[in-house]
DNA sequence: ACAGCAATGAGAATGGTTGTCAAAACCAAT
DNA sequence: ATTGGTTTTGACAACCATTCTCATTGCTGT
């Protein structure tokens, strides 16, 4: 199977089952970052039948493929998103949700000089914007 | 009360109590990001006997002054540090815990233009860096 | 001392997440 | 198709951080 779901890894042994593609299916369809119960919820809606115990295992299978980013919300929820595979940032909106994917090689450059500047390394980081989008400011 | 205790907000209603000074000094002591229950064992081990809840009530009105930062772990968990009041960032060891405070103006600026660029208002931002600290390395 | 409000502690309740395990689905052979 | 072996699923229990409840205690100002 050379994968007509570009979302789950073609190795031996993870099957491309009617869960999983329902589970991406929604993932892809929202575009914003939901929590494992909104999805579920989600899916009840659409009939699509998929026990809350498997919306969790395929969500952690897809964080560990990369292919969802994780987000915590304030009360430490965790949320997803299906994203691009390349390294970026979030752009979110506090109200509404929607997301944007942003790239900041000028926060990388900081990264890497003020970890270097401290000793540290094998860093990584993490950084998230939060603000009020066009269309609910307006709103 | 023009607060011996920088900690504590000298607003009416609020009483240092032997329990409140107790999670401030653990905090003070340890420099690190700690999660309650550990704050709690700390205390403990020093035989300061404050309840659990006080220590998360605590921390929360801690967090709500701007007294302390809060940090969670990647399983969700909140941790808790004794930060200066302007606004920085953590450069933090994955192995050992160490801190360090950072400030970004790069970063600021960065968060700043993307955001206007997309039309987002009223935006504030998270950025932690994880890594290895010098003296790990070499231990 | 008194009244009134603030704070505490012990335990219960909540809620997101993970573990358990038997049943079902799947796949690759025979 | 039937077998046998592996993977996946779902219902439910277990877990654990955090919050809630509420009776008790401690302050504070009069
Ligand atoms: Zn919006
Ligand atoms: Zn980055
Ligand atoms: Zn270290
Ligand atoms: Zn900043």
């Amino acid at each position: 199977m050379t994968s007509t779901d570009p979302s789950l890894p073609p190795d031996a042994g993870v099957r491309p089952t009617r869960q999983r593609t329902a589970v991406i299916e929604a993932l892809v369809s929202v575009d914003d970052f939901r929590s494992a119960r909104e999805l579920h919820d989600l899916l009840e809606s659409r009939e699509a039948q998929v026990g809350l115990a498997t919306v969790y295992r395929t969500l952690q299978l897809l964080a560990d493929a990369g292919a969802v980013d994780v987000l915590r919300r304030e009360d430490g929820e965790a949320t997803y998103r299906r994203c691009s595979r390349h390294h970026h940032h979030h752009l979110v909106c506090r109200s509404c949700g929607a997301t944007v994917e942003v790239e900041g090689p000028a926060v990388e450059r900081w990264t890497e000089r003020v970890s270097s500047e401290h000793g540290f390394v094998d860093v990584s980081h993490t950084l998230e914007v939060f603000g009020t989008c066009a269309s609910c400011r307006s709103a």
